[in-house]
DNA sequence: CAGGGAGGTTAGCGGTCGTTAACCTGAAGG
DNA sequence: CCTTCAGGTTAACGACCGCTAACCTCCCTG
């Protein structure tokens, strides 16, 4: 995997601040002209790189579920024979690095999905519905007397937790990531050993 | 207490159908005209009751602050003497109460403090701070070995968890309310436990 | 039975917002 | 050296939105 050194495109630029800005104020909190001043260039400059308003939410969202999916999927293919707990352990992971560095997306992503024209809402529900299955099978597979209501329930609710992460340090980036990361993930363990115990 | 049987007023009519549309569509998104139309009034005649959307959403988020902190304090002078698990646990089953009976307003609660006049907001603020800092004690006093702010972050984290309850279960009522919030209690005993296990 | 206030109505104003149109500019390529 | 084009600019349009103004209509009360 190449870790990109390049310099971000303006495309990536001004994603990031529309997503950060986004995470803020709401999606209709904020306007073209922000965006645009926040990476230097006018309002109507941005409508070079994307269509509109809207593409640039439906781009952030579509992304990002397609990230968290891809990186579950990629985990669970490499642990392939471990204990289940194990994998459980490492998408747990995953999703903590996930909320702990991109946290105006982890936002976005369960607030403004209902702004998404129909055909993007509908891809963007089923990748999530797709990522939470993983998540229930690979739960169910550890607690295999966890019936799959209640899977499905634990498995929100976890998200739930460990998306709590940017109502944490509000300014500043957090005091200390390694500690933060694994309270949460000891928390997230802890909550599905709970749900298990009928 | 006298549950109230007597019809709701106008004004509590407006605030419930506020309530819905701005945790539907985010406050930005819905319009005077729709939170008339959904009382069966057009939208200035908001402005006989309300000074503006403004005030509809302070009023809102003021009300659920001092709702939720008002009924920690009383669980924990009833709780005098006994052991810490037990108001611990009265404080968890207090916010399910909340989260499954009045959802919109948990939703508000953490996502549109911000639109809110600095006045308002200060002391929405305030009442939130107090809240957790009554859940910290009560916490600390159960887990006398977690540090404060580990502690801290726990509180928020679970509040995360028990504040997912409206993403299960799109339209209609949850299927099973009192297994919903049974579930949810375990999770949160369950996710503090582990934290405490440092 | 006057009258006055509570609680509506519609018309419209001023501001903001997303978007388009028309134009400009600097760098690359033949 | 001329052309082209990516990537900007400002001006402006149309729609919408929060809110006010002006008016109406019951219903209660002295």
């Amino acid at each position: 995997m190449a870790t990109r050194t390049d310099a971000p495109t303006r495309r990536e630029q001004i994603l990031k601040e529309a997503a950060r800005l986004f995470a803020e104020r709401g999606f209709h909190g904020v306007g073209v002209d922000e965006i645009g001043a926040a990476v230097g260039i006018s309002g109507p400059g941005l409508y070079r790189h994307f269509a509109g308003k809207d593409a640039m939410l439906a781009e952030l969202l579509v992304g990002i579920s397609e990230s968290l999916l891809r990186g579950a999927k990629r985990r669970l293919e490499e642990a392939e024979g471990v204990a289940p707990g194990a994998v459980l352990d490492s998408l747990i992971e995953g999703h903590i690095d996930f909320a702990l560095d991109d946290r105006p997306l982890i936002t976005l992503h369960d607030r403004e999905l209902d702004r998404l024209r129909d055909a993007d809402r509908k891809l963007v529900r089923q990748l999530q519905r797709q990522y939470v299955e993983l998540w229930v099978g690979v739960v169910r597979r550890h607690y295999p007397d966890l019936p799959e209501p209640a899977a499905r329930s634990a498995v929100h609710s976890v998200f739930g937790l460990l998306n709590s992460t940017p109502h944490l340090t509000r300014p500043g980036s957090l005091p200390d990531r390694a500690g933060t990361a694994e309270l949460l993930h000891r928390m997230a363990r802890g909550a599905f050993a709970a749900a298990a115990r009928s």
